[in-house]
DNA sequence: CCATCGCATAGACAGATGTCAATATAGACG
DNA sequence: CGTCTATATTGACATCTGTCTATGCGATGG
């Protein structure tokens, strides 16, 4: 499999990296980057995909653990992981029969910082 | 813009109903709730007018301030801030022949904090 | 009152997206 | 080897999305 894969962070200008975008606008690159990443996270399945892996007991969690509490098909499911997979998200591991998914954090945190407002000014009116 | 940071944080409600969900898996609601902000934020024109209006002076910004700046036509900008009013990211207002938007800091500061991760100290498996 | 400017809406269209059933693959276990 | 279990891939399909051109609508100014 490709789970040793790094797609993106980093290779960009500093700026994308950490500044919180209320900040300055945000360059064209990387808000194509960004936005990637934000459609990964654009459907309640994937969002909901994404919590129960990261909250699963050692953090993470088998596809079997996912497949449950989910009306849609397993190769839905198959398929949104894939989609977690790509924007960069989550990592995968086969151990046997099982494949075992797990969050990387420093992603979560880039966007969790990104999206940061500087409790402003410019409020209601 | 000199008192920032105070004791009462503007966000009341929306704030205090979502932990990070990295920390307890997402009510289905919630989820479908989430997805539509990020659905909102996974397009680079879109992120990048985010960018631009909040962090344009006065944290408000024209559309004819937002038109320039793209490639894309004058109706595709105004259909993209028709997504991001609706999504809840932004607000507008008509004052004579111009129309203002600004950002919503309380709603992005929710999204900020429900990416959250903790601490992110395991990291890389 | 009419022309003009700023912005929104309507309609059309190609391409992306979410879903499923069917099938493939990879490991475990007789 | 054969079979079963757990995931992934394929292909089909309806729906959604981003974009454009054309047009409408409110406000301004002669």
């Amino acid at each position: 499999m490709s789970n040793l894969q790094l797609p993106v962070l980093g290779q960009d200008d500093a700026a994308a990296c950490c500044s919180p975008m209320v900040r300055e606008p945000l360059g064209e690159d990387a808000a194509v980057d960004l936005a990637k990443m934000f459609k990964a996270l654009s459907d309640p399945v994937r969002l909901r995909l994404l919590s129960l892996i990261a909250s699963h007991e050692g953090g993470e969690a088998c596809v079997c653990d996912l497949t449950g509490p989910f009306d849609v098909s397993q190769p839905t499911i198959s398929h949104h992981l894939k989609v977690l997979r790509e924007a960069g998200l989550v990592c995968s591991e086969r151990r046997g029969t099982w494949v075992y998914y797990w969050v990387l954090p420093a992603v979560l945190a880039r966007l969790s910082a990104l999206l940061e407002a500087p409790a402003a000014a410019g409020g209601a009116r």
